[in-house]
DNA sequence: TTATAACCTGACCAAATGGTCAAATATTTT
DNA sequence: AAAATATTTGACCATTTGGTCAGGTTATAA
């Protein structure tokens, strides 16, 4: 009994190596992408990040290793999120359900990651030097499959020709990802007051409905 | 005659320390813009920019002091182009024609002037922390006027009811701006081809469309 | 021509930065 | 319990960086 004891105690007030790890890496992935967001990869420092995880910059080098490693595992969780909400556009038939959930999701994405849109922004506004592979392979494939379902639906009428699916393509991605990477100018213009969860709702409503009358659907 | 060569030869082959000041701050001020939109603030390093601008470091610093005062006058440069393109937004009674005129504008400077654009979304996505004062005042004031024009088209049934007019705004900077922040991404997604000046004029039309049909205008 | 003011730049420096490492501590395996 | 393995972190280092400065050159005013 005394031992079993002993062992229930040690075994609660001390966490497994396993979940050790786990947690640290998503502290330490959490608080990079902030600080990656806000300064890049080359402004970034790994002191700025260890002090946002509050742990020592020693511990950052030990997960990670280098700072471009620990860069790379950012991006590459947010490219995850985002192909998920990507996914649902070629489920539905009908365009008008399509544009309204992707732009939808979109929209949701900027405002509960904005600091993954922005660190993506970031990486491609500097000529994408980390993820020009993956952009012209993973990226490039679901790009691709998408611009034939919008042009199927030019072909079946269901949606105006608007030339260049790309361009409709284009336009959801600026303007949805405009509320996370430009919040700080959206929340000035909006008399220095940040969005709030209604507020944001509408917006969201009304991007859907530009979107929707943009290719010819009435909403 | 002997003396009148020499000073010709002199005059002509110096010149005057007003061209050079002139000239030299706008060479750096060119290297500046590619480098910050690379790198942003933090990022750039001012020998960068003096290889970039053919120049010893020092002469950087000797005309522009710091490097935090270089980066205001890039981004204070750019502004400068913006509001010109934007000055004409309520110059036209035609919604169909100041769109058409504003977003073309606003594409043309994606076009000729994409670095430019790119500092600027660095600036905002770190959180405007240089801009802040220009964006509250300067950039708000236009933004009102450009809102309540917008608005007027609204209540005399010349486009559609968007809702709030900041989003349709929102949607033409972003759209207009992802050519210019996000042309690495356009030209890997162009497979791998930057986009001609036709291809690019092609664009420019499809945009315009897409904006006039989203207030319901009929292109 | 001479004095003055502006331009130019290599050499230099203090501070910051990415990364290493050894020694200490904690957990797991045997 | 002891050996093996994983985590933690302060101290340290080579390199990079923004910025200074003295001493030189060039243009202009007197």
């Amino acid at each position: 009994m005394g031992n079993a004891m002993v062992a229930e105690k040690a075994r609660s007030s001390s966490r497994s190596k396993e979940k050790i790890r786990e947690e640290n890496e998503h502290i330490i992935l959490i608080a990079a992408e902030k600080v990656f967001a806000k300064h890049g990869l080359k402004g970034a420092t790994t002191k700025q990040i260890a002090d946002m995880a509050k742990l020592p910059k020693s511990n950052i080098h030990y997960y990670f290793h280098t700072k471009l490693n620990l860069y790379r595992y950012v991006l590459e969780s947010i490219l995850v999120d985002w192909m998920k909400a990507a996914d649902t556009f070629d489920t539905f038939d009908e365009p008008r359900e399509a544009i309204r959930y992707y732009v939808g999701a979109k929209m949701d994405l900027s405002r509960t990651r904005p600091f993954g849109s922005k660190v993506w922004a970031n990486e491609i506004i500097s000529g994408a030097p980390v993820m020009e592979e993956i952009l012209s392979s993973r990226l490039k494939k679901w790009v691709d499959t998408c611009v034939s379902s919008i042009n199927t639906w030019i072909e079946l009428k269901k949606i105006d020709n608007v030339g260049d699916a790309h361009t409709l393509l284009y336009m959801i991605w600026a303007t949805t990802q405009h509320y996370a990477d430009f919040d700080h100018q959206v929340m000035i213009l909006n008399n220095g007051k940040k969005l709030t969860e209604s507020e944001f709702e509408e917006k969201k409503q009304q991007v859907i409905d530009l979107v929707l009358r943009s290719v010819g659907l009435n909403p």
